[in-house]
DNA sequence: CCAAAAGTGTTGGCGATACACCCATGA
DNA sequence: TCATGGGTGTATCGCCAACACTTTTGG
């Protein structure tokens, strides 16, 4: 039984906490969208963030995440959208949210602000196809494909956001199909695999045993289409069947 | 293509703090943080959301999830422990942000409100020890554990708030040793298993396989005591031992 | 003694690892 | 022809579901 529950109930009652709106001043914030954008370079093996110059104040002419305020009417992933098509022309794009910070002090700008605005930041996750994605350079927004282990000091926690982005791809990647989404729409076994050892490291099965579990899974068909490249024997492209992946769709299904 | 917005970057310094840079009025907001608390009671095998009457529009006298609004100068988890603090009175417990909601009239007050402040709700997710959870009843403010399984309508996107931090539990439950943090300090591999079951359905291993698994990872220690109820052999009080779990941190472990 | 709950053991199958080996191409 | 990368096959091991069985209690 829950009947113990009753021992010290009073006291808080001067504290009167729920409605605090009278007696405690709220915050008011400004709410930011930023976005992690990760794609991967198949032909270096590179796992890229997208970054971007801020061209003002605060952080002026640091990198930063590629974000946005929010407007009067705007979702939070409208925002993140807009961001996108910004930034960034592609086709195919994966995006969800990630985590919000809002921390106060965040942001210099609070303190500069006299009535305490604080800046809140909604970081969205995203994954694009590098060989489609097309950058909208304009001449005065810095705009580049980053490295993910060379990335410089960022703005604002931008740092820390991007921590934040990296560990939660790596887990889409495990128990997720999302490589398909930044593949080219055919590939070679061994991109894939490349893919995976670029993002995760070399945790994993060997090449063999990677290609017999998916081929097994049967959502990758063979398009008999032969790509050769260098010396050796010519790989197969494959193809993403999303129609026959739907059953494992929701099922805890590992890639590793 | 979607954007055209970034074509009038102002170069002039344009401080003014409700317009970005494309000259869009932008959005001010109240933050809320709405938490999602979890139990279960083992005695009854049930999942359990703790829910508290609302005293004031909007949506007076609904139930609603435990939230407030952010104060000025209080970080997002400084507000979400201080719900629990209000309500509720733990030992232990775990707790981790779960998401934000922050479309565009998702709160009544948005409409009335004439300078179109929006309000944003990021939701915390919380797992407490129902035994040791004692709820702070005042005579103003009705507050119970609800079976998630009967949760009336609620205020706001509540209802979805919870779904969503259901699913979260079920993830949590199984790659996570949460359990441990919601059961009491000894308990018997039976509670454990009622444990499992309540939350994440019968979809998993019988009895005694769950059984073999879990006491092969050796983090269970055997306390020694026997406890019995009712009829049949007594069973052995188990505990869990964070130390001979630290290894397994981080690693990609199965509880299923 | 029987029912009920706790706990142990056995078995078959499947999947993962670690390899060894064959195939097709460029140089 | 050899080196290189693509692709296939196989033996072993461990895990896990299913289920039969033993143990210890209350009635």
């Amino acid at each position: 039984m829950r009947g113990r529950n009753h021992k010290k109930i009073s006291t808080a009652l001067n504290q009167q906490p729920c409605f605090d709106s009278a007696q405690q001043p709220l915050a008011d914030f400004k709410v930011g969208v930023d976005n992690v954008i990760f794609s991967v370079d198949t032909t270096q093996n590179r796992l890229l963030v997208l970054l971007v110059m801020r061209q003002q104040e605060p952080f002026l002419n640091y990198w930063s995440l590629p974000g946005t305020l929010v407007r009067q009417g705007e979702s939070l992933e409208d925002a993140a959208y807009r961001i996108m098509a910004e930034k960034i022309r592609v086709n195919n794009l994966y995006l969800e949210q990630l985590y919000t910070f809002g921390g106060p002090n965040r942001d210099p700008r609070e303190e500069v602000s006299s009535y305490g605005v604080r800046y809140l930041s909604v970081s969205y996750f995203a994954l694009v196809r590098f060989e489609e994605a097309e950058l909208i350079a304009d001449k005065v927004t810095g705009i580049a494909w980053y490295p993910v282990k060379q990335v410089p000091q960022l703005a604002f926690d931008h740092n820390e956001i991007l921590t934040y982005g990296h560990r939660r791809l790596r887990n889409k990647l495990e128990y997720s199909p999302v490589a398909f989404e930044v593949l080219p729409e055919t590939f070679t076994l061994n991109d894939l695999y490349q893919l995976y050892t670029t993002v995760l490291g070399e945790n994993f099965a060997d090449y063999s045993n990677f290609r017999a579990r998916l081929l097994k899974l049967g959502f990758l068909c063979d398009t008999g289409i032969k790509v050769s490249r260098g010396a050796g024997r010519p790989a197969s492209l494959y193809k993403f069947d999303a129609q026959a992946f739907a059953p494992f769709k929701d099922k805890p299904l590992v890639f590793i």
